[in-house]
DNA sequence: GTCTATACCAAGATAGAC
DNA sequence: GTCTATCTTGGTATAGAC
């Protein structure tokens, strides 16, 4: 989170564990394995939790909006996971066969989590409670207002929890308002 | 833009030159200049445009919509530039006291960058345009939607100009609809 | 101004004692 | 399961010929 995959070195992770390299390479076979599992391990939570809001109440918008809100919370509270994840994205790759293998899976849930709100965006659109916009570009610019917060969040500044909320209630009415059908 | 900052060796940019290390280091004393240097070149292209855009006619959220509108096409027509300046800003850290004083610098200069958007947005709070908003969520939020562009963008895939302009349309207006007052 | 050759070091990974 | 010691490599940077 706080030096990016390349600077933080198995030596400084040990360090901060108070231990050495040994510990960290009787639990991982290279520094590679590490940030695969923490994509796995965000990706994994993430897609369970907005998985839920996705199957929630109400009309489409209503629930993009508990998506966003949820999205926002969620990176906010797992915030050193998120920004990995966001952060080291395009850097991922296997040298070993097996792990090519799992950079495929992390890609695969990647989609299919983009594609949550992707769906939900088609929904919205399909009844009639947005303007007129195309469906992947508003995907993303959604998802960029949302994923934009690893880049400016500082869980040691406005960690607080009514802050949070604050927080993610904001960000989840823009991406509304940013789609939504004007009234009238 | 291709491999982030530190998986491109020395050897890599020279290679893609057509040259070797040597004609690397004759112009630039260390890798970190370079990046300092795209980092001031691409900051200084930007607030150039961004500053005429704000000065042009209109509200405050007719300007705002040009100016995200401009945003987007210089990142999309400068990508490499754009995708550096924005992935590595966290990186960004001098060793002597030289580039230190260049690091300050880019801050400095990112902050204005994103004050000017701040600025905007606020003129449109105060002229009664928008709904009610918190002013720096907002900021983030539409330098958000923005620059998530350098995340998901692909030149070589979506760079006709038509192209282009219609991604910049369609993010100008998610922004200004996720700012703007409902009408009625 | 550009190259080759090389010094030098940081960091990933392994071996083996305890 | 954890450590220390060590191997090895890749990459920044420099020296000096052309």
């Amino acid at each position: 989170m706080e030096l990016g995959y390349d600077r933080a070195s198995i030596d400084e992770i040990a360090d901060r564990m108070g231990a050495t390299k040994g510990r960290v390479y009787h639990y991982y076979r290279s520094k590679t394995d590490i940030l695969l599992d923490v994509h796995q391990d965000t990706l994994a939570l993430m897609t369970a939790a907005i998985k839920e809001e996705m199957a929630g109440p109400g009309d489409a918008l209503t629930r993009l909006r508990a998506m966003a809100r949820r999205h926002v919370l969620l990176m906010m509270e797992h915030f050193a996971y998120a920004r990995v994840t966001m952060v080291s994205t395009t850097q991922l790759d296997g040298g070993t066969e097996r792990q090519r293998q799992a950079v495929r899976g992390i890609r695969d849930a990647r989609r299919a989590y983009e594609h949550m709100f992707a769906a939900t965006v088609e929904e919205a659109v399909e009844a009639g409670l947005t303007r007129e916009l195309d469906i992947a570009v508003a995907t993303k610019a959604v998802l960029g207002t949302l994923n934009w917060i690893s880049m400016w969040y500082d869980p040691s500044r406005s960690g607080a929890a009514e802050r949070r909320e604050a927080l993610a209630d904001e960000l989840a009415e823009f991406v509304v308002c940013g789609l939504r059908r004007p009234a009238g």
